[in-house]
Formats: structure tokens, sequence, C-alpha cells
DNA sequence: TGTACATCAGTGAACGCGCGTTCACTGATGTAC
DNA sequence: TGTACATCAGTGAACGCGCGTTCACTGATGTAC
């Protein structure tokens, strides 16, 4: 069983997503350095100086998103580089499922895509570290490969690397064609699942680093 | 011969010039969608509203900032897929270039990567249109190669993005080096040699769109 | 070359506004007995 | 179960400050004759 919280701690856990959610929202035209605390109070309906009682900072309320956007990414990532099929049932699926996050949680995509080189330091090193994990997972997920025998581990952690940067640049162009006409989206698909065949073909032919 | 400005012309473009090389300084550690025009003109020594004499508003200047930090780009990346020399050569010669290039204009090379995905539309545009001119150069140097034979053209751009964006990438990490040991810097360029022989495989081995 | 007028980059005062932060507070919820 | 006290999420007034933008201006540079 879960444990169930008292009335107040519940009815705080609620005022601090609001502001989460109305940070994210007005993320999604401005950077986290330009946001301001009266901005996400006045979002949400509160007193400016309630923001205190759950962040100390915008810079703080921006790591406790990265948290949540990273989370939400987890699975996906995970499911990408599975090795179930194919390598083309692979890069099918791998490439559907980037379109369908980005459809489902697109504020989180565009934050993290924003912030990681952003201008709140705090911020762009909480990502990195998740960034980092992802690779590590990724990189456990591709030595279970058969094809993965004879490379080192750090060869490996390299092509991690590329995936996860890859991933992100495709979700990257999503996002734009979230409001582009269906055939934007289809030439984006195209376009990641080719430049994952070349890696992959890349992985195939790879002689040791 | 070049034409020689007036002693007007000359000043102004003289205060511009400050304007930008400031704005570049300031944005080491914020985003352009929070830098204030009255912190860009304190820096140089001029009035604000000297600032509207040359720019509209900070979003105009980031745009400028786009001209002069890719214009700067320009050569290294002609360079870096010049055909010249094996594999092994063109991998190692791209990497210093891209470190050399880190090393001369690092707040260039930071801010590109900051506002390519930053909260300030204009700017993001810019740097859009400016990247995919680059694509497009770095396809025309990619379809001289023999290795091309047989590549569509849609084939040869989806390649040349994701050098483009390989080498953005390699920047990047290269930035976060700039005040760390030189072994952290030879494990970032290992790492993009790696990364490029990779996808210099899958090139070899590509079979058609 | 000299003069009279036009241009225009940069000035400085003034404005209204929203910002982050402080503080003492309120009143519902939680807890000890 | 009831009572008395403690906790603490959210309030609202107040503060000093820096912001972007306006405006009429100054004086060096440019131009026409």
């Amino acid at each position: 069983m879960s444990h169930t919280l008292g009335i107040r701690q519940a009815q705080k856990q609620k005022t601090r997503q609001a502001l989460q959610d109305a940070a994210l929202q007005l993320l999604e035209e401005q950077s986290l350095s330009s946001l301001g605390l009266r901005e996400v109070t006045r979002a949400v309906g509160v007193a400016p100086t309630a923001f205190y009682r759950h962040f100390r900072s915008t810079a703080d309320l921006g790591v406790a998103l990265v948290e949540e956007a990273l989370g939400s990414l987890h699975p996906m990532i995970r499911t990408t580089v599975s090795t179930a099929g194919d390598s083309a049932e692979r890069i099918e699926r791998a490439v559907e499922l980037i379109a369908r996050h980005v459809d489902a949680y697109p504020a989180h995509v565009r934050f993290i895509a924003r912030e990681r080189h952003g201008g709140v330091q705090p911020v762009r090193e909480a990502i990195r570290d998740q960034l980092a994990r992802f690779a590590e997972e990724v990189r456990a997920e591709l030595a279970k490969d058969p094809v993965s025998a004879g490379w080192s581990d750090d060869d490996l952690l390299m092509l991690a690397h590329l995936y996860v940067d890859q991933m992100l640049s495709t979700a990257s162009l999503f996002l734009e064609t979230l409001d582009a006409p269906e055939d934007e989206r289809a030439r984006v698909a195209g376009l990641a699942r080719r430049q994952l065949r070349l890696i992959s073909l890349g992985r195939l032919h790879w002689n040791g680093g």
C-alpha cells in the first residue's frame, strides 16, 4: 500500500505540482533564465510568497522539472533500444516511440532541449547527469545484444551517447512538426529512420576502438 | 579597394560591435531571453537609449549575433569535410579543427548551442536557417567524394545533417573542457573521433535510402 | 577654402511598471493527552 | 471523544530596485554651394 498523505501534505503537493505545470507552460515561449516567480504564482492563482513554501528559486523549480521530464523519458528510452525484432523493426519502433512521446509530453521535451544548454547552471547539470544515466542504461541494453561481441565498455558507451543524442535531436525535430501538416512529420520520421540505419550499419562493421 | 567609411559611420559601427561583444560576454551566464538592454549598454558605457540607434530589441541583437557566430563557423565546417587525405586523417583533422574553433570563439559556440533551442523565436529561426545552409554546403562537399557514388541527394543531405549535429555536439563538449585538465579534452577528442569513425563506417556500407 | 545648413549617434531626465524578497499574520490541519 | 496547543501552507502589505521606452536635446560630422 502506498502511504496516504494527510490533508495538509496532499494540498501542498497539489500546489507544488500546479506551480510546476504552470512553469512548464510558461516556458514554451521563454527560457528558464527569464522565468519570473511572480509570473508562475500568478498563473496558478496563489500569492507570490507561496512560491517559497515549495522552491528556493526558479532555478530550484527548474531542477524539479528536470526530474519530472526525464522521469517520463525513462521507459521510452529503454523500450527504444530493446533488442526484440530485426534491425528495421527496431528502428521503426524507436522512431514511432519518440514521435508518440513528443505528442504526449511536448512541454517536457521542449524544456529539456531548451535548458540542456540553457543559462541556468544547476539545471544544465541536472540534465547532463540524467542523460549520462540514460546513456549508461542504453549501454547496458546494447551489451546484451550479440552484435556487441568484442566491443569494449567504452565503445559501447560512445555508441550509447550517439543514440541518446540522436533521440533528442529527433524529438526536437518532431516538436517543430506539432502544428505542421502530416507529410512534414513523415519527412522527419523518414530522416530519423535513415540516420538510425546509417548508425546501425556503422555499428555492424565496427572493428574496435 | 574596400569602401572607406566616414568618421560617423566608423564610430557607429564600433559602438555596434561593442554592444555585440558585451552581449556575447553577458550571455555566458544567462540566456538571450533574460538579457536586458540596460545591462548591455552599461557594460559598454553608453546611455541605454543609444541601444536603439543599432537594434530594435535584444532579439534583434541576437539575430545579428547569429550571423556573426555562424559566419565564423563557415570556413571551419568547409575544411572539416574536405575530401583530402584518408578517412582517419580527415577525422583527426575535423576534430582538431573543432577543438581549435572552440578555443578561438568559445562565446560564439556557447551562444549557438544555447540559443539553437532557446526561448527567442527569431533567433532560433536564424540559427536553423544558417545550419540548413551549412548542411547544404556539406552535402555539396560530400557529393564530390567517390564514396558517394549511388547516393541520392536526399540521403546525402541526411548524412550532412548528421555531421553538422555531430560537430555541434562535439563543440559543446569541448566547451565544457575549457577549464578542465588536458586529459579531459583528450577524452572528448577520442570520443568524437570514434563517433565520426562509426558514422563513416555506416557511410561506407550504405546501400540506398 | 570657407560658410551655412542638415544629419544623426549618443545624451540624460522622466515615466510607469513588475520584479524578488521581508515580515508578521491567519486559520485549517495535526498531535498529545 | 474532546480539548488545548503546535505546526505550517498560504496571505497581503510593503520595500527598494532596475527595467524598457519616450522625448527633446546636443554637438560633431557631412554636404551643398
